[in-house]
DNA sequence: CTCGGAACCA
DNA sequence: TGGTTCCGAG
């Protein structure tokens, strides 16, 4: 066995670059030593065989690492991120790495080595990508472990132990396990982005493209700082996944929002499709992401021209989940091969694969991309396209209308942001607005922490002067299977734990500046109208398409930012968005109307508590409030069964605290049941999906493309304005409450 | 196989 | 913090 601990291990700090081959020192190292004796007894890896051409790989393997690290002279100079090691493609900032920036991260972690291998062709007989996106299977686990081993000096390291840490990851959110697959798991590559890059400005994704306009390092002013957290921040389970509180929100809105009628369902409707291996070239990759069922041409009108002018035109229909690479759960082949066009940065995030690529202004040049080689890159700046892209696909084809409306400008949250504390108001967590907003709520918060702004094409520039930083969290932590459990129990009464408090900060719901009013342009409201799921997500309940039949909620469902933050369901996977609304009815009481509620709080006519900014009633915009909650009939407000009394119809009233309190109640009760949500949610989605004609993830097989479907109504604009109307005036009417 | 608790390490 | 190592349970 001869691990390669050599230089590497030796220092935790990473390896030094070139050595690659010198490592390889077994590791012999007793420093573990630990446990050696019992650990003798186990099978396991100790004997595999490798080949040479494993341990070829195993030195590239290692090598990558150090190589990875070198400064790329790129743009992403700036900061302290470091530059994408061409050669392999796979570069991680160096706070990935260092030790320094967090205390926890000093090494490399789990998650960035499966990712190296998986990117790495050389090891597509252990461990590949597979089936949906972010999925990947480990062939040859003793391999993987070994490899792992061999990185980290752990000759001792097996399988068993490497998918202890990688079941660690579960609360992370950084993977989740696909059920019923034998060692295939999926990366929650929102998370990984969001986390890692919360600090992105995404302001300049706007319209634009952020091509000509490689993002400004943190200095100049530009939203975009680099390194502001910490890895530590990066990675924290509780707060710090979340911590991208606005991309989060965005990723779980692609996941979720309309996405169940779109992507959600669908999986990654990017699969493939565009970009052909190469990525094809610009935004070739998104391209292929598009929604089914959106068309181009929805989009634009949706959104609008692009900002970009330079678009091509929407291309034919995006086939689904084509990809050039079969391997590769993105669009474009985060894999070295050839794909080399495939930037990294789109094509990164199985979520991204999710957005509509038409308005991506982001169009992947080699040029301007560091790293251009590579597939997968943490460079910053790539993540920053990957993320301003994504942003705009979460905002633009994702969000519900509202939430362009709304969001127009979103800004992410600063790294430093205050709020971690954050009191109540606060909301707890920090991203914000993102997350959703208010815990179910939606959120009207203002979810910009000033920042950066993500902007529709439509309004750019603005930026809230405020910075607030995200406050609108509802959600309570995530909760491990056991905590929930305890949850379940404990929580008798609501929200037991802690984060509760946060949550009870409603009013610390999202704020969202005006920024958010100021997107409205129309193109926002036209996207409400874009699909019917669009819609129906997007607005509060409006219906201003029948939607399929499908169960109306789910279409409706998620809409918001606000709802984004559903919770932790969200969370979970950003990935994955139907889960919520699967929760929602499995858990435990909620009715149907769950997610409705859900919504519905966040449709509430949110007229922002005073600490919340009207979500719907941007004051710049001209356009009124939407009528959040329009929703017809729609009890849905109304909370659950176990929901607080409020009339249906009284509902609209009632102060948004209490809605959002209620909601809070209500998903913590779902939460409680979540644990259950979570298969059953997997399997409602899919059954959803099916209907909606688009698989899930659901670890079966994968399903077939969806088809696009309502290609959105004409008149949806006119809808959206009406809904704008609405909207405003239920939140004077709230107000008045 | 998978999960997750617990103790422990760095 | 991020595993690593054990281990019992399903």
């Amino acid at each position: 066995m001869a691990f390669h601990c050599g230089p590497v291990c030796a220092r935790r700090g990473r390896p030094s670059p070139g050595k690659s081959d010198s490592d390889a020192d077994e590791g012999g190292r007793g420093g573990e030593g630990i446990s050696e004796l019992r650990r003798v007894g186990k099978p396991g890896e100790s004997g595999r065989r490798r080949s040479p051409a494993q341990a070829s790989r195993e030195i590239s393997a290692f090598r990558s690492q150090a190589v990875d690290r070198e400064p790329d002279g790129g743009a992403s100079g700036r900061g302290s991120v470091k530059a994408p090691c061409a050669l392999t493609g796979f570069a991680f900032p160096d706070w990935a790495y260092k030790p320094e920036s967090s205390p926890g991260s000093r090494q490399i972690q789990l998650w960035h080595f499966i990712l190296e291998l998986l990117r790495k062709e050389e090891y597509h007989d252990v461990i590949a990508w597979q089936g949906d996106y972010g999925e990947f299977v480990i062939k040859d686990p003793d391999e993987v472990a070994r490899l792992w081993g061999a990185r980290k000096c752990k000759p001792q390291m097996n399988y068993d132990k490497l998918s202890r840490a990688l079941r660690y990851y579960y609360n992370k959110r950084i993977l989740h396990k696909t059920k019923g697959k034998r060692f295939t798991y999926k990366f929650n590559f929102n998370k990984l982005v969001l986390v890692n890059y919360p600090f992105i400005d995404m302001g300049s994704a706007g319209s634009g493209v952020p091509q000509s306009a490689p993002p400004v390092p943190s200095g100049a002013g530009a939203h975009f700082r680099f390194p502001p957290s910490t890895p530590s921040d990066v990675l924290s389970p509780n707060e710090d996944l979340r911590s991208p509180g606005v991309f989060s929100a965005v990723a779980r809105r692609m996941a979720r929002g309309s996405g169940r009628s779109e992507a959600a369902s669908g999986r990654w409707a990017g699969r493939g499709g565009g970009g052909g291996p190469s990525g094809g070239g610009g935004g070739g990759g998104f391209r292929s992401i598009l929604h089914p069922r959106l068309s181009h041409d929805s989009l634009f009108r949706m959104y609008g021209p692009p900002a970009n002018t330079a678009h091509p035109p929407p291309r034919a229909p995006p086939a689904h989940r084509v990809h050039p690479d079969p391997l590769s759960p993105f669009p474009v082949s985060p894999l070295p091969g050839p794909a080399g066009a495939g930037l990294l940065a789109p094509p990164l995030s199985p979520a991204l694969s999710m957005t509509p690529s038409s308005h991506l202004p982001y169009t992947p040049s080699p040029t301007l991309s560091p790293m251009l080689g590579s597939h997968f890159s943490f460079n910053p700046e790539d993540m920053k396209r990957y993320l301003q892209a994504h942003t705009q696909s979460v905002y633009n084809y994702h969000l519900s209308p509202r939430a362009f409306l709304h969001y127009p400008n979103i800004i992410i949250p600063q790294p430093q942001r205050p709020d971690k504390g954050l009191g109540p108001g606060a909301g707890g967590e920090r991203g914000g607005a993102g997350r959703g907003g208010l815990p179910h709520g939606h959120g009207h918060g203002h979810g910009h922490a000033h920042g950066h702004p993500l902007h529709h094409p439509l309004h750019l520039g603005e930026e809230p002067p405020h910075l607030s930083p995200f406050k609108f969290k509802l959600q309570p932590p995530p909760l491990g299977r056991k905590q929930r459990e305890g949850q379940a129990q404990g929580r008798p009464g609501s929200s037991s734990s802690g984060s509760l408090s946060s949550t009870s900060g409603l009013g610390s719901s999202m704020s969202f500046g005006s920024d958010l009013s100021s997107a409205g342009g129309s193109g926002v409201i036209s996207n409400s109208s874009s699909s019917g799921s669009l819609n129906s997500a997007g607005l509060p309940k409006i219906k201003v398409e029948p939607i399929s039949d499908i169960e109306s909620e789910e279409e409706v469902e998620v809409t918001d930012i606000s709802d984004e933050d559903v919770d932790d369901r969200d969370e979970e996977f950003d990935l994955f968005p139907h889960r919520r609304d699967r929760q929602l009815n499995g858990g435990a009481a909620p009715p149907p109307a769950d997610d409705d509620l859900d919504e519905d709080v966040f449709k509430a006519p949110a007229p922002p508590p005073p600490g919340l900014p009207p979500f719907l009633g941007p004051p710049a915009e001209p356009r009124r409030p939407l009528a959040l909650k329009s929703e017809p009939g729609e009890p849905g407000e109304t909370p659950p069964a176990g929901a607080p009394p409020s009339g249906p119809g009284g509902t609209k009233c009632i102060p948004l605290k209490l809605r959002f309190k209620r909601r809070w109640s209500e998903d913590q009760r779902m939460e409680a049941s979540s644990e259950e949500s979570d298969d059953k949610k997997v399997r409602a989605e899919g059954q959803e999906a099916d209907r909606n004609g688009e698989g899930e993830e659901n670890g079966e097989g994968e399903s077939p493309p969806p088809a696009p479907d309502c290609p959105p109504p004409p008149n949806q604009r006119r809808v959206s304005a009406e809904l704008h109307r609405a909207t405003a005036q239920l939140s004077l009417e709230n107000k008045d409450c």
